[in-house]
DNA sequence: TGTTAATCTGAGATCGCTCTCACAAAAACA
DNA sequence: TGTTTTTGTGAGAGCGATCTCAGATTAACA
């Protein structure tokens, strides 16, 4: 390991000088410059972060805290948490700041599980898939670091937010289907209580008001799981009911997947009798035939903005309160629907 | 920010003695050290990695190379990479370590791609799918912090690895064929230069050989992509032999699930008229139907063995040169043979 | 050519920690 | 009770950088 000290013997110039060269300063006359530039290639140096941010206090890593996202037990879908990581890590190599990733399990989310990230490691970081009012989130809070959550946080306003906008993408999907001339639209949702899955069903009431159409209780379906067996069952209720419905509305593609072959193993043809519109644009969107109709997330941009957002909170350029993005979707029409 | 002065001043000791608390270290009176303690925790202190790893020498991060897992514009299955991430993480959190992820795209692959990895923040980096004589490994050497790559890397023994044994897979899976009366077996590989599909073809013809069935040029056959058409391509020349064959060995599941379609949709029946066995049990490997046969490759303690052997080195606990680890695959019985 | 301003360079403090070393106090031994 | 050993504590150096400040050199101006 060389150092500044070992530049500067070599070049015949001060730490300072070479201090200067590395960090692009100003003040430093070009012949030196030169000179300093060669000792550092020829003896390989490389700064020691640790010793520059201890006094720069930047570290110019960002930590990003998800849920886990694979297990092995459950036939799931490993999408969305996969991409979005991608999308985090290109912005961050973007910016040129390094990635310190913690994948946080279902125990550690209810804990705190700040561990190093409070130890002046990250200059910042993005969570997801946190509990809203779990200590996670009051963590980053007190820690005073800057943070940005993906997904909105009801309980927190305060803490800068990217988030897709839930509530115009049920309302265009469902818009949709009424548009091919359907009425009789079930909204199909997991049974969890997580925000977005609420505001899709506010924008899917929305949509049948504006349209004057009456909301029907019936048409509100939960499946236990993300999975088939739970899916079907839910269908078999739906195609069970006096007027069933002539189309359906999932908040996820996993649903959407799984209700289309639920329909078709029972002898429904997909969309002539039951149309489809869901929502994700995950790659099992395309596996099934006919292929989903369904709303594209926009998971890179939201990965990017917010990395963006968070740089900019690093740099103190954001004032007055917490900062909400909320990101426009986009209607794939397939043959679903 | 607290620092180790604060806790001092407020414990009303040293320095030295909060950090000798701090590190558990012998000779404190236990009096003092409950004083201390209560104090750290008062003033909420949280010691500083950087001071800290500027005179330890140690950061307690590993970092994780690995190469783009996704990519919009193809209808691919994200799978292997991020379980073996998510494995990783799992086994660093396991030992306290964290971990700082560089996910690569396929130009900075071939670019020194070491970055902030150089500079002395990580102990040590775990590295994955890169070119095996590229600048990135090399790097890895000159650099002479400790590494581990997943995958063998046949130009630097001296490099840690750890992989999955293709060899057997390939023999155990063609083998299973063979005892169900299968003798005209195909291999079916993507075209690509990688290592392992090298080792399978050769467990391929080892299996073939220990029967004494010889060997069919013919049904050597590699697809360009992992997609359906030219799966699909591939699957018509090898139907239109005139010996056909009765069985496939596919190198991935990728290319299994739509060997597995483009059969049925030229009305073969899997696995009554040809069966299939394949390579990772991935989830896509149940989402056909018969689900598939697989080999499945121990993604989780790769992962795992992956960390507790570059943990090993970082200790030097490792002597003489490159260690090599080997781990055994499973073959999982379903529908497609 | 003398004075002021702009440009260039180095000495040394500082960041927050660990760790060696010297010394003080208590315990064990003679 | 004096000496050695064990135990407990603090002073201070050092890790490798940045950054302020002051001094030196050169350029610009009167």
């Amino acid at each position: 390991m060389t150092t500044l000290e070992d530049v500067a013997r070599h070049a015949e110039v001060s730490r300072a000088t070479v201090s200067r060269v590395i960090n692009n300063h100003t003040y430093v006359r070009s012949e030196v410059r030169e000179r300093v530039m060669a000792s550092v290639r020829a003896i390989g140096y490389v700064p020691n972060v640790a010793a520059r941010s201890m006094v720069t206090k930047r570290t110019h890593v960002i930590g990003l805290l998800v849920p886990e996202f694979y297990d092995n037990n459950v036939d799931d879908t490993i999408s969305f948490y996969p991409m979005l990581l991608h999308g985090i890590s290109r912005a961050c190599t973007h910016y040129s700041y390094s990635l310190l990733l913690s994948i946080l399990s279902p125990e550690q989310r209810q804990q705190m599980a700040l561990e190093g990230l409070q130890s002046g490691f990250v200059d910042g970081f993005i969570g997801t898939g946190l509990a809203h009012d779990g200590p996670t989130v009051r963590n980053m809070l007190e820690n005073h670091k800057p943070g940005v959550l993906i997904g909105r946080n009801p309980y927190y306003p305060e803490i800068h937010s990217v988030d897709v906008d839930h509530f115009q993408a049920a309302v265009d999907a469902v818009t949709y289907l009424i548009s091919r001339g359907r009425r009789r639209i079930a909204f199909l949702t997991p049974q969890f209580t997580e925000v977005h899955y609420a505001r899709m069903r506010d924008g899917y009431t929305r949509a049948l008001i504006q349209h004057g159409i009456a909301l029907n209780p019936a048409y509100l379906a939960e499946t236990i799981t993300k999975l088939h067996a739970s899916t079907a069952q839910v269908i078999m209720q739906l195609l069970a009911l006096p007027e069933p419905p002539d189309a359906i509305f999932t908040t996820c593609d996993d649903l959407g997947y799984y209700a289309v072959q639920s329909l078709q193993e029972r002898g429904v043809r997909v969309p002539e009798d039951v149309a489809l519109a869901s929502v994700d644009d995950l790659p099992i969107a395309r596996r099934c035939q006919p292929q989903l109709t369904t709303i594209r997330q926009p998971v890179e941009q939201l990965a990017e903005r917010a990395v963006a957002l968070l740089l900019d909170a690093i740099n103190g350029d954001i004032h007055g309160g917490g900062q909400h993005l909320l990101l426009p979707t986009t209607l794939i029409l397939r043959g679903s629907a």
